[in-house]
DNA sequence: GTCTATACAATGATAGAC
DNA sequence: GTCTATCATTGTATAGAC
């Protein structure tokens, strides 16, 4: 596996396809990741896509997993300074949840092309696929949410209770809004569930009966309330 | 694809390899997938694992997506059985909703085989893998949980809140519950975090500000109650 | 229903010129 | 850094005997 690290292109081409060879090999094979997986996308259809050859690929990557590894290192990177940035700018525990919450959603979202192959990597065994320590990362993220949920149990904002459960259960929620394709209904964006579904679960953190005003008079059949956005 | 539907086998061979090619090459598939992913295995795999040869795999099965559709075909009945029979013996909302999960994070854990896979095929794009109706089955699951915290709001159990929602989150819960590998950590188990997790949404569900007895005096610090195991 | 034997397209990767 | 040309391997699937 002897690919450089880096390297120095410059050289420009045709109209729109800009940056070097290894940009362009880079947002090719994640389009087609996402269009395909990545057993199913051939070293080919790479090259096509990217409009350059076999030997620019193993120059700058070594091999196909090389592509992928490189991929999966810029959306890390991404997600830890989202996540970095969100937690700098908030005064509530649950501000801070939900802020970390959203970041991490939507970065998710936003990387959709890998984040679903490092969903069934991580969900699947040993190595369908080439990995870094993505295990150790969703470790990670749970103690990192367990944190913000005890801070605010510290802080008397939230109610004693397990932090590793309420942890596990907003990164369901996370988990569910990082696939719009799946569970985004016509009429709701992702933005709009997670927001929803944190609702839902900060209500059951939190230490009073009501974290903030849902009153409605009597219960009118099957009528939804919350979700407070004009939206429609 | 003219492969037949049934057919009638009855011989017997080795010692430990019992059922006809069919099966046998059914549970060999289902491992192998398991382990390398639909497009990372190959029918030369399947075949080995099996110890048939090709033209077997090809008589009862069509193709290796054909093998795929039979074992994704097993473990949907295995699942819509599971939530009925979950959903018969239950008599409040919250009961009923606990079973429901209960049910189909069990299936979903038994056939982790399966479900990585399909998992990794619903929230990918186009067509990764052979599949069925598996978007509109996340449809139907969604409707389901809606439809009993609908009954919860509507008997005055839950108050009233955004359906979808709320069944969102349930089925985030669902979905970590699903991978034990990933979330599980030493001294937990999968049902025991569903059940935390449960815990903490229905809580925020709840019409009142407890719906379990959740006493502790003060907020001792930074301690978990909950759960009750006495894991440290 | 299962075998032997095989067709043949597509795969990831490389050598060496420029 | 990128190309042309090519390799060895592996992929799915099939014919035809038993």
């Amino acid at each position: 596996m002897p690919h450089r690290g880096t390297t120095m292109p410059g050289t420009r081409k045709g109209p729109d396809l800009e940056g070097g060879g290894r940009e362009r090999l880079l947002r090719a094979a994640a389009r087609l990741f996402a269009a395909k997986g990545y057993a199913a996308t051939t070293v080919r259809d790479i090259l096509r896509a990217a409009g350059v050859t076999a030997p620019a690929l193993y120059y700058h990557f070594g091999s196909k997993e090389g592509v992928f590894k490189a991929l999966a290192r810029e959306a890390i990177q991404k997600i830890n300074s989202a996540q970095d940035e969100a937690l700098g700018r908030a005064a509530t525990a649950s501000g801070r949840v939900r802020g970390y919450c959203r970041a991490t959603a939507a970065v998710r979202r936003e990387y959709a092309d890998l984040a679903w192959i490092v969903d069934a990597i991580l969900s699947g065994p040993p190595e369908a696929a080439p990995l870094f320590d993505f295990k150790g990362r969703v470790a990670g993220a749970i103690q990192r949410l367990q944190g913000l949920v005890r801070q605010g149990i510290e802080s008397g904002e939230f109610r004693a209770c397990d932090t590793r459960h309420a942890a596990l259960a907003l990164l369901g929620a996370i988990e569910i809004a990082a696939r719009p394709r799946l569970f985004t209904s016509t009429r709701t964006t992702a933005d709009e569930q997670l927001e929803g579904m944190l609702s839902v679960i900060l209500r059951g953190l939190a230490a009073r009966s009501a974290s903030r005003p849902v009153h409605r008079r009597s219960l009118p059949a099957a009528r939804t309330v919350d979700g407070r956005r004009g939206g429609g």
